[in-house]
DNA sequence: TTTAGCACTCAAGGAAAGAGAGTGCTAAAC
DNA sequence: GTTTAGCACTCTCTTTCCTTGAGTGCTAAA
C-alpha cells in the first residue's frame, strides 16, 4: 500500500492532536482539522489503512486512533515542522544560563534544574570528557609545619586544590625540589602511569619528602579520575506526575527511580547534535514507554557534554527539539565564551 | 478524664499498629494485641474515650481509629521505645558513609542519598556555619602572561582554587606585593568588608595590579558567599510514591515540588541534637500533613549540619530515629576524624 | 467496671444499565 | 475508482443500585 500525501497529512494531524490531548483521536476531529474537505467517512478508510501499515494503533474496536512508535518516526523524521524559538524564548533561556563561572559540577547541575523548568519534563545532563584527564601542573604551598596546601591544574585548565596534613614534618627549602618533580614526572600523564612513577621514584628521594609526595600523587589520582567519570545529573523527576500517563504511581516510581539510580544507562550518543529516541527504540527496558530527546554541547576543545530530557512517547517533539537545542547553543556559548583560555602547555 | 495506663497503652498499639498497616485500627485487633485480658467491649470504651480526649480519630462512624497529631505527639514523648540500632545497622550505616573525603558539598549529597535510601523516605541535608565564613589566606600562582591561578584557604580551612584571566599583563615580580596586601588586608573579614576595603586601596595600587586585585577579590567575594550560604540537598523524593498516602499523583507531585523547590522553608532547628515535627506542628502549608524527624551534627568547630527525613504522619518514628540519629553520629565522626587541622591561625 | 449481644452505619466492591464516542460496512453518488 | 451518507454495532466510561463486611454504639446483664 502507498503512503499517499493525504495519508501522511492525516497522520501528522493526528500525532499533533493526540501530542496535545492524550486521547485517542477520532475521524470526525481529524476532518474538522483538515478544514472539511474530505468527510469523515474518507477518513475512517484512510486510517484503517494506517492502521494497516503500522503507523496508528487502536486501543480498542470503537475507539479513535493513537500513534504508534513507527508514527512518530515518520512524524519526526518527515513531518514535523522544524519549531524556531521565539524571541522571548531564546531571551529567557539565556537569562536562565547567566549563570555565575563556577565550578563546572555546579553550572551543569543548575543548567539541568533550568532545562527541566523550562520543557516542563525531567531532564539529565553531564559533562564527559573525550579522553583521560590528566594534571597539567602542580604547586605545593606550605601552610606550617603541619600541613600544607597542594594545587593542581588539570588539562581542561580547571584548578583543584586541598589542604594535606603532613605526617612528618617537612622542611620548606625542599618543597622546591618537590614541585620540580611533580611537575617533571608527574604531569600529562594518566592515573595509573602516576602510581607506577610513584614507585619508580621511591628510592630517589629522601622518605619525608616521599611520604608527602605520595600523599599528594593519591590526591591528584583522586581528583583526576572523578574528574574524568562522567558524571550525571538530573533534575525535575516530579515533573511526571503532572503528565496523565504517569498518574499511576507505580509507573511513576519505577522511571523516577530509575532516573535517580540508574543514570548511566540513559542514552548517550556519541555523534551527531541531537538525537530522538522513540519508545522501544530505547535500549533500556525502564524507557520502552517513554521518547529521550538528547542534544550534545561544547565545553572547550576536548569536551562534551550532553543535555537530554526523558518524557512520554507522546511527546511535544517539535517544541522539545527546539528549546533543548537553545540551550545546547546556549551552553556551548557560555563555555566557549568564559571558560578555557588559549591552550597554551604551560609545563616547564 | 484521666489518662490511665491502660488508655496509653491502648493508644501505643493503635500508633503501631497503625504505622505499620495505615490501615484504621478495630477494637477487635486492640484487643487481641492486648492478650485477650479485656474484651473488645471494653476497648471500645476506652476508645471512645480516647477519641474524646483528642488522641485518636475516627475516618467515619463505622471505621477504627487513627492516631491523630496529638495521639503521636503523646506516642513520641512518652509511649514510644527508644530503638537501639542493631549491630548489622550501625554498621551499614558506617559502610555507606565510607566516603573519601572530597570536597565538603560532595560529601553531604552522597550522605543525603545514603539516609534515604536507609531509611526509606526523602531526606535533606545541609551543612551551615555558624558564622559568616571569612578568608583566611591567598596565594597567586603566575600561570603565563595572560593567567593565573588564585587560591585562597577560607576560615574552615577548606582551600579554593581558579585560573584567573588577565585583562592587563602584571609583571611577575610585583606579584608578591599583591599578595602580601591580600593577607594583610583581606583575610578574617565579611564580604561587605572587602569590597570595602578594595575602595580603599584603590589609589595606592597600580592600575594593572588593581584590576588583578579586584578581579581576586571579586572571585573570593563569589566564593565565601556561596560557603556561608545554606546549600540543601534533597534526595530519595520518589520514595514517597511507595507510600499509600502518596498514590495520589496531586499529593505527591505537590510535597516533591515542595521538596526540589522550596527547601529553603524545611525545619531547621538550632538547637537540640534531634527534633521531631508531627504533621500541624510543621509551619509550612506543603507538610502540613506530613511529619519531619530532623538530626544535627558536628562539622569542626564553628560548623554544624543537618538531615532531616520527611514522611507522613504515620511514621514509624522510633526506627527512623534510631537510624537518624544513628548517621548523624556517623557524620560527626566523619568530619571529626578526617577534616579541620588544628586551628592556629595562620595569618602572616 | 466489664462484657455479651445486637442493631446500625458506612465504605468498598461488583453488577447492571445507559450514554456517548467512534468504528466498519454497505450502497449510492460523484 | 473514489468519496460520502447512513446505520448498526462495539466498547469504554459513568452512574446507580445492591450487597457485603468490618466496626461501632448502646443496652442490659454479670
Amino acid at each position: 500500500m502507498e503512503l499517499t500525501d493525504r495519508k501522511k497529512q492525516i497522520l501528522k494531524v493526528v500525532v499533533e492532536d493526540y501530542i496535545q490531548t492524550a486521547e485517542p483521536v477520532g475521524s470526525k476531529a481529524i476532518a474538522a482539522e483538515m478544514g472539511g474537505s474530505v468527510s469523515s467517512a474518507t477518513i475512517r478508510n484512510e486510517l484503517a489503512d494506517l492502521v494497516d501499515m503500522g503507523y496508528l494503533e487502536q486501543p480498542h474496536t470503537s475507539a479513535g486512533r493513537v500513534p504508534s512508535p513507527k508514527g512518530y518516526r515518520l512524524y519526526v523524521n518527515e513531518l514535523m515542522e522544524r519549531q524556531k524559538l521565539s524571541i522571548a524564548e531564546t531571551e529567557k533561556i539565556n537569562q536562565s544560563l547567566q549563570l555565575k563561572m563556577e565550578e563546572l559540577d555546579r553550572v551543569i547541575s543548575q543548567a539541568g534544574r533550568a532545562v527541566s523548568s523550562f520543557i516542563n519534563y525531567p531532564a539529565y545532563i553531564t559533562a564527559t570528557g573525550k579522553q583521560k584527564m590528566t594534571a597539567r601542573r602542580f604547586e605545593l604551598l606550605p601552610v606550617d609545619e603541619h600541613s600544607c596546601i597542594v594545587v593542581m591544574m588539570m588539562g581542561d585548565n580547571r584548578v583543584k586544590s586541598q589542604l594535606l596534613r603532613l605526617q612528618l614534618k617537612v622542611d620548606i627549602e625542599q618543597m622546591p625540589t618537590l614541585v620540580t618533580l611533580l611537575n617533571s614526572h608527574f604531569t600529562g600523564v594518566s592515573t595509573d602511569e602516576m602510581n607506577q612513577r610513584l614507585m619508580n621514584v621511591a628510592e630517589q628521594v629522601p622518605p619525608q619528602l616521599f611520604l608527602l609526595l605520595s600523599q599528594t600523587i593519591a590526591y591528584a589520582v583522586d581528583v583526576l579520575e572523578e574528574a574524568s567519570q562522567r558524571e550525571i545529573v538530573t533534575a525535575g523527576a516530579n515533573q511526571l506526575l503532572k503528565l496523565p500517563e504517569f498518574r499511576d504511581a507505580d509507573k511513576a516510581h519505577e522511571l523516577m527511580s530509575f532516573l535517580s539510580d540508574s543514570k548511566e544507562s540513559l542514552p548517550m550518543p556519541d555523534d551527531g547534535p541531537m538525537k530522538i529516541l522513540i519508545g522501544p527504540e530505547n535500549v533500556s527496558d525502564a524507557l520502552k514507554d517513554t521518547s529521550v530527546v538528547v542534544a550534545s554541547y561544547d565545553i572547550g576543545d576536548d569536551m562534551r557534554g550532553l543535555i537530554g530530557v526523558v518524557g512520554p512517547t507522546r511527546m511535544d517533539y517539535a517544541t522539545v527539539a527546539a528549546r533543548l537545542s537553545g540551550f545546547a547553543d546556549g551552553l556551548t556559548r557560555l563555555f566557549g565564551k568564559q571558560e578555557l583560555p588559549p591552550k597554551e602547555d604551560t609545563k616547564e
